[in-house]
DNA sequence: GAACAATCCTGAATCGTTTCACGATGACGT
DNA sequence: ACGTCATCGTGAAACGATTCAGGATTGTTC
């Protein structure tokens, strides 16, 4: 069906390996004759194939990036930040989705495998890095994405949720408000727990600071707003004047939570609210809410790099560990 | 690097055919054998090089999604449902998204032929088809998604705008709403006009009811509440009773609107409001929102299954075109 | 035990591209 | 006019899997 060198080839009257000199390396061929094979290549339509040429190569020009839910604006954006910094690379990005399912993941890592990507960047659904290991092994380079700074085996890029956790708690103190609630859960995720200790390390610190920790399920905007009143009493009494919640969604909850029903609580006045994420819903929430930034194009952009490192990495090298700090974004939810 | 057939074979004891029979045709090689190739494959942790198999089938076991958003959940979970459908025809989806550029379309679809995929099914980023009849010249499947219903040229999967704009109208019409406004636009977005022109049908069918059209830039939960503001005084008045949205965005500004600020206005005892998307945040508004849903995985199931046809059809057939009828999701924002 | 069939396996050809050693052509200096 | 160099182009080999005509082996039947 498709038209391939050997036919240009015909076409123009010369070899198949001109032709594709033509391709790779226009320089090495004289102008009238580039003239000519290009002609022929517009005639038929030809379009090379990736599959002929990457079994000669031996290597495609696409790497993976298996997230944990294409749905989530943070994936997205790694994805792009991804995307942008592969494709100066000439490598194109297979975005997948494992939807936090194990046996999804494995699925696409065997895709994966069998393409022969040239390396892939995940965020694992479990810490189970046996399959990991294995890909590696076979030779495909693999960093981990927001996850596994403490893995010594896996180049890793991701932030520092301690760092974070003390940057929500930092700005409430800053501004005034020393009785602090966290809002999250379950603790069991790493990053929570991160979080939280940042968050708790900052109010140590401080002194007269107290913080109180609301577990919670998981991390949505119900489960945000059953906290929430939860905390309701204790900010009428002044024993609670700041929240900080474990990302934007919960922090959401809290506020509607804060300012419905009847006797609604004041954000910021008699209770701040910080978030985390900065998802575009915390800007546009009925008090907009502060919230602390990951800087997630960036995150992609690096893993890629050190997917780049990890190709060409020595057998004694250790793999490179990335982490960002995350930044405050403020807004009305923790004004004056 | 990576083992090959040929390796699988030395280290079995037998033919690179038989490794392949193995694979493919394990029930015309004697069982033994079948014991030796399987552990040699394990032995050498061997995974077949897809470049290869395609190279030499002809086909490549994948095909594309090119969606305007990731991010959006619509077409996450029309991904999804292409998702399970593809897995299973034994086909590999890649998503790839153009982010209503272009030239980023353009790019992804490079890439997709020169990988040979067996089919493309795409959301245009504009309404230029050239690319796409070449791509289909070529032997490429191609399937619109939720467009071109009108395109005689190219099978789609759609849902039908105008019965869903009549669907909101009508129940706000049946639960006793008669005095309408329409917030959405621009209205040179096809989906956007037909909503409308259905919403208007269905009010105009509807002894003494009338519909007002606010236009808005964009469909941003900013616009919505911009909209919202300009509603309020109608409200008051009790010219305005019920309020039809052009996506769930746009309801929940409207929503806000009307319930914040001096003087709140009651949802849904002044006024009804109905969305359109049914996206996860109309659930959990502070007054949830109904909603009109469209079957999302159905569509990429369906979408799926239109490839398929087109991969076989024959010439004188003409494409197929799918239309889905939308559903209403009813909530507290237009209960009694 | 010869003839024949059934079963199992082999090995070469093939897909479309890239690579590379080497041949052809022409230009230049002497 | 001849050797020397560049410059261009050629064509075959290689990548790894699949396919298929046909060879080898085993079993069956008279």
């Amino acid at each position: 069906m498709a038209a391939s060198v050997k036919e240009v080839a015909a076409l123009a009257g010369v070899s198949v390996g001109t032709v594709s000199n033509v391709l790779n390396r226009p320089d090495h061929v004289k102008a009238a004759t580039v003239e000519k094979v290009r002609a022929a290549i517009e005639e038929l339509g030809y379009v090379p194939n990736a599959a002929a040429q990457q079994l000669r190569v031996g290597r495609s020009h696409s790497l993976a990036l298996v997230v944990l839910d294409v749905s989530n604006p943070f994936f997205t954006d790694v994805a792009r930040g991804a995307e942008a910094r592969a494709e100066e690379e000439g490598l194109t990005v297979f975005l997948a989705n494992s939807d936090e399912s194990p046996e999804r993941e494995a699925r696409h890592l065997d895709v994966f495998e069998r393409q022969r990507v040239s390396g892939v960047l995940i965020t694992p659904a479990e810490d189970d890095f046996a399959r990991l290991e294995e890909l590696r092994r076979r030779g495909i380079p693999v960093v981990l994405v927001d996850r596994g700074a403490d893995q010594p085996r896996f180049a890793s890029v991701s932030v520092d949720d301690v760092a974070g956790g003390g940057l929500a708690a930092q700005h409430l103190l800053d501004t005034g408000r020393t009785r602090l609630a966290f809002v999250g859960g379950p603790l069991r995720i790493g990053q929570v727990a991160d979080r939280f200790r940042g968050a708790s390390d900052a109010v140590r610190a401080h002194h007269g600071g107290t913080i109180q920790l609301f577990g919670t399920d998981e991390m949505s905007l119900e489960e945000g707003r059953r906290a929430g009143e939860a905390l309701r009493p204790l900010v009428r009494e002044g024993r609670i004047d700041g929240v900080v919640a474990a990302n934007d969604l919960l922090a959401i909850g809290v506020e509607r939570a804060m300012l419905f029903g009847d006797d609604p609580i004041r954000v910021p006045d008699e209770v701040a609210i910080v978030g985390y994420d900065d998802i575009s819903f915390a800007a546009s929430a009925v008090v907009p809410i502060t919230s602390v930034r990951q800087p997630r194009g960036l995150i992609g952009a690096t893993a890629v790099e050190l997917m780049l490192e990890e190709a060409s990495r020595a057998k004694g090298e250790a793999p490179r560990h990335v982490v960002f700090a995350p930044d405050l974004v403020v807004r009305e939810s923790t004004g004056r």
